[in-house]
Parts: structure tokens; sequence; C-alpha cells
DNA sequence: CCTTCGCTCTATAACGTTATACAGACCGTC
DNA sequence: GACGGTCTGTATAACGTTATAGAGCGAAGG
């Protein structure tokens, strides 16, 4: 059916050996032949067999990004850039569900879908140090994400202590006392809001503010509809509220929607800040405060460090790059 | 590195061709011998190697899904429905960006990438009836999204003119009548707007309003952004719009924010429905009246349609599938 | 008792690549 | 004129599967 080396070979006259040469330059060939095999290329409409090309290599030149889901706009962005990155260097990026589900990304780490993959980004909610020190996969991994794992690989994420420190001075300086933090996760895997919940306490201690347990409010997701329910809960306080630092954008969207349920205007009774940065919160009224990562850099990185060690380049021990971010400000919680 | 055929059948003391059997049950195997095989699988943790597989059977058990952007919330819901629905048949669902880029859907379309996907789900934005008919490749196409194309291919859609003729329908109820279309194109081959904006006018004669060309404004993409200009656009008329019908959901909620801004309130002052119903809508203030495809199904119904094609299932003539959308009544257009 | 099945299983040839080993030709050097 | 070295090219053996042809063997049929 389709047109293979050995066509082209017969057409140009020359050994199999020699028109791979000039399809991907192993080794050189002379200037006549290969003209000659290149018009026997486009005569033909040569394109090489994939299939047969990895199974002889070793490789596929197919990466994965694993994700807790895509409805999530945030990730939809980090995929987008991801794919762009993979894209540029001549790979191609498969798209993997964890379902935010700690089984599947146990599955998805050791090696799930490995005889497909040169290598893995994974985001994972769930897991923790010892799981993915655990790990038997051989494939190269690169990790993205909130969580702290120390563990021998590299790791693309933002300074989550410092963004959440920002965010919280932010909210601070705007005269506000009862800050809420909705979005925390009790389990000590869910490192992630561990992170974001220490600097939003560390930022409390600084401003010299009292810690009251009943303003941080756990999550069973991190949706909007998780952000509305945890909203509601603040709702019912004898004291509720003036501000609220969300885990991510999506809960504060939703936070503003329980607070237009419930009467309160943003940022007027309740000022709300979030993370991530996703579109929607340019459009949304009122207009989202947030902390914009930079999703292009982050999804570039990962992809690169990956490629690093797929490729065997010198990269160096595994290490943490942290992309910058930057606070903007918007309607829900303005400038002082 | 990897184990084997050969090594699982070096174990249980068989040739490859009975493990091979044992495996993928091409032909019986006696039951002593499989469960020797099945042990020695079971203890050297063997998994075949798809790219080996693949190059032998001439298939790649991938099949892409080829959109024009993942940052449509839309777009990402159907992206899951698709990648879960393949997923559950045995096959992997690779992702491809088109940017809504005309070039770039003639290259998917033309295989692109057709060396790596046994098949491919296209969502076009641009392409006409001319550019699918003189399509050469041969790998099985579905076709999916708004267009007509009445091309030799399974195509998976909602009936848009019907969808239109209902959002129309209730802002009329609503007493509206100066009602606009933000989310037309002019250029003939964008036929998603074309039937959508048939049925906004087609729906204003049955309901005897007069059709006001000012009315329908034409936007360069599909994004909040590209909704909130339109709206813009039309606030500047001497007789503004008392409702929106908009091309889709992020438009829709692009023009509520511009309203915002202009100090209009929603459905007071305009009432705003959309097509699609993001999750988004459901959250947004006000939040958004609009037509709710069954996405679910799109999406299971395209992978569907061409796994039939691709393992030669008899599936009939090409055909349109019309899966069912309903009328969501929100906020931004409530009930009469 | 010889055929003809039916049942298991084996040996082996592909599938389309790429890497290795090797063969000529041509050049300059001692 | 023998030797080594670069250039080009070829022949061929893998990579890990699966499909095909056929071997062995007991049972059924004449």
């Amino acid at each position: 059916m389709a047109v293979s080396l050995k066509d082209i070979a017969r057409r140009a006259g020359v050994s199999q050996a020699t028109v791979s040469n000039v399809v991907n330059g192993y080794r050189p060939v002379g200037e006549a032949t290969r003209e000659r095999v290149q018009q026997a290329i486009d005569e033909l409409g040569y394109t090489p067999n994939l299939s047969a090309r990895h199974l002889r290599r070793g490789r596929t030149g197919i990466i994965a990004l694993a994700l807790p889901e895509l409805n999530n706009p945030y990730f939809a962005e980090l995929a987008d850039a991801a794919i762009r990155a993979a894209t540029a260097r001549g790979y191609t990026l498969l798209l993997d569900y964890t379902d935010g589900d700690r089984e599947k990304e146990l599955l998805v780490a050791d090696g799930f879908r490995a005889q497909i993959i040169d290598g893995l980004i994974l985001s994972a909610v769930h897991l923790n140090r010892d799981d993915i020190a655990s790990r038997t996969s051989q494939t190269p991994m690169v990790l993205v994400g909130e969580a702290i794992y120390h563990a021998p690989y590299d790791h693309v994420v933002i300074d989550n202590l410092a963004a959440s420190r920002e965010a919280m001075r932010h909210l601070i300086a705007l005269g506000r006392r009862r800050i809420a933090f909705i979005g925390a996760h009790i389990e000590a895997s869910r490192a992630p809001s561990l992170l974001r919940l220490r600097g939003y306490t560390e930022a409390l201690a600084a401003a010299g503010l009292p810690f009251d347990p009943d303003l941080t409010v756990t999550t069973s997701g991190f949706g909007r509809g998780d952000g509305a329910a945890g909203m509601r809960a603040l709702l019912t306080l004898a004291q509720p509220p003036d501000a609220v630092f969300a885990f991510n954008d999506l809960i504060a969207l939703g936070a503003i929607r329980a607070l237009h349920d419930h009467g309160l205007r943003v940022p007027t009774d309740v000022a709300v800040i979030g993370i991530d940065d996703v579109e929607e919160g340019r459009f949304s009224i009122p207009t989202l405060t947030t902390i914009s990562p930079d999703k292009e850099l982050i999804g570039r990185l990962a992809v690169e460090k990956l490629l690093d060690r797929i490729e065997g380049r010198p990269a160096g021990p595994p290490a943490e790059f942290q992309p910058p971010f930057r606070l903007v400000v918007r309607e829900s919680a303005p400038a002082p």
C-alpha cells in the first residue's frame, strides 16, 4: 500500500541503507546519489513508517502529559503550551487523564503505556514522596505541579509559598482582617494545598493577624462547585470573612458566585483572590484578582527537561525549576 | 531490556507463536499450555511491544481528534468525552490542534500524521465541501462540528437550525423585539455560523419581526474577547438591541461582560443566550441561558463511527448523526 | 489397515526500519 | 609499489510481533 524504503531504493537504483542515510543523515551520501534518491522520494511521496522506525530505534517519539482533568482551564492552557513545545521539537504529545484519582496516578507513574511513550510529564495531585520514590518504571519522568516531592526527578513548579504570601499581602494591604482560605485538604499527602496553606498562615502571622481555624475550608475537589460550597459554609459562621484566598481561580469564581447568591458584594463586602489566571477571570463579573504563573514557560520547561533526559543530553542531577509568577490586580480585590 | 515474546516462550517451553496465540487468541491453545504460558507472562511481567505489533498488523491503535483549540472549554469537554470513549474501546486518542487555521486543517485532513494514526475525527472551522471532497488521504475520517458538508464521511453534529430557532423562540417569548446575533462570519466557507444565522433569521420571520442587518455582528474568533468586542459595537447603535443570541457560550459571556461595563443589566435591559452549555455558564453572574448539546454523546458517537470504519464493520453509507440538545433556562434569559 | 480429519503446536517468513560489517575506489605517503 | 586512510556505497542482521504453512498425533470413518 504505502511506499517504503525498498520502493525508493529500487526506483533510485541504490540500496535501502543509502536511502535511509539520505532520509536521516546518519552517514554522508554522495551529492549525485543523494539528489537521485531525493527525487525518487518526492515522486513517490515517501514518508517513513514510524512503527518500524521506532521498533528499530527503541523510541517512539511520543511523550505523555498526565493531568488530573482537562475541564479545568488551567490544565487546558498548560496542555496547550506543552503540546506546542513538544511539536516544535519533533515529538508528539499524548494526553492522559488521572481524574485526580490516586490509583490512576500510580498506574501512570508506574509505566502504564510505557510501551508507547518515551517519557512522561506528570501533574499529580495525590502522590507523595514515597510513591514517587518507589516507582519502578525506567521511563524518564518530569513532575509538574504544586506538590513538594524532593524526589530524584526534575520538577517544574512555581514558588507556591512566595505566591501565597504575595496574594495574602495584597488582601491585608486592602485592610482585610478576617481572611479565609478555601481549598485546603486534610490528608498530609495533599502537598499543594499544604504549601499554599502555609503561605496563608505565615502571612497572617507576619501581619500580626490571628489564625482562626474556622476560616480554613476543606474542599473535596478543585472546581467551581467546590468553591461555592466552601463559601456557603463560611457564610454560616457567626463572623463571616471579609476576604477569601482561594486555592485556585475556579474555586475563587465559585466563591464569588456563592457570595452573589447571598446578596454580598465583591469586593466591597468580601474581597476574593485566586491562583492560576485562567482567561475566564478576565471577563467574569467582577473580574478576578489572581496570581498568574507563567504557564507557557511551565509547559515548555517541562517538555525541554524531559527531552534532555530522553535524548541523553547532559542535564546534571534532577532539580526543581521555578518559573516566575506575578500578581494580577483586577476588580475582585482591587489596588489599595 | 523489556521482556519479549521470546523470553516468555523460552520460560514456558513453547514457541513464540503459541505465546502470541495465548495473548491475542487468534487461534485456540490447549488448556494446560495456556496456563503455563499465562504463568510465565505474569511472572516476567510481559506486555506486548506496540511498535512491533503495529508494524506487523499495519495498525497503530491510535486515533486523532483534531480541534481548533483546547482553550474553549466546549472543546475540552468534547475531548474529554472522546478520550474516554476511545480508551473504553482499547484505543489511544491523540489530540491535534489546527488553531482554527485553514492551512492546518487541510494538512490534518490530508494525512499529516497518517503514519501514526488509524483514523481521524476532525472538527473543522474553515473547510468547505470541496476541501473535504478533494481529500486524497485514505485514513478513515469522521467529521464533527457545526458545518454542513454533505461529504462522503460520517458526520456528528446537532441540528443547528432547530437549536437556533429554539433559542430565538425563547428570547421572543420573553417579549424581546430587537434581537442581535453575535458571531456571524462573512465568508461562505464558514458554514457553522451560516446555519445558526439562518435559524436566527427564520425565527425572526416566523415571529413577524423585521431583520435589521445592523444587529448581525461579525467576529474574527469565537472567544470571550470577540463577544465583548461585538457587544461594544452593538452598543454604539442608535437603537441598541434588547436581546443577544450568541454563536456560542464564550461569545455570550464576553457580551455580558461588555454590557456590565456599559452599565446595562442582564437580563433586565438585555437578555443573552448562548450555545454549548460550558460549566462556566452555570456559575457566571448572571448564570447563562444556553442550548446544551449532548457533548458526551457527540464524543462517543464520533469515536464509535470511526472505529466501525477502521475495524471494517458494516456501517452502511456515510451518514449524518444528530445528537439531541435541550434549552437550559438560567438567569441571563429567564423563563417568560 | 489405511485414509482423513481435527486438534495442538512449531518453524519461519514477513512487516519497514536502522546499525554494523564489509567492499571497492581513489588518494596521498613512505 | 605496498600501505594506510578517507569516501561511498552495499549486504544483511536485527528489532518484536503475527500469519501462514505444515508437522505430529490420536480419533473417527470407510
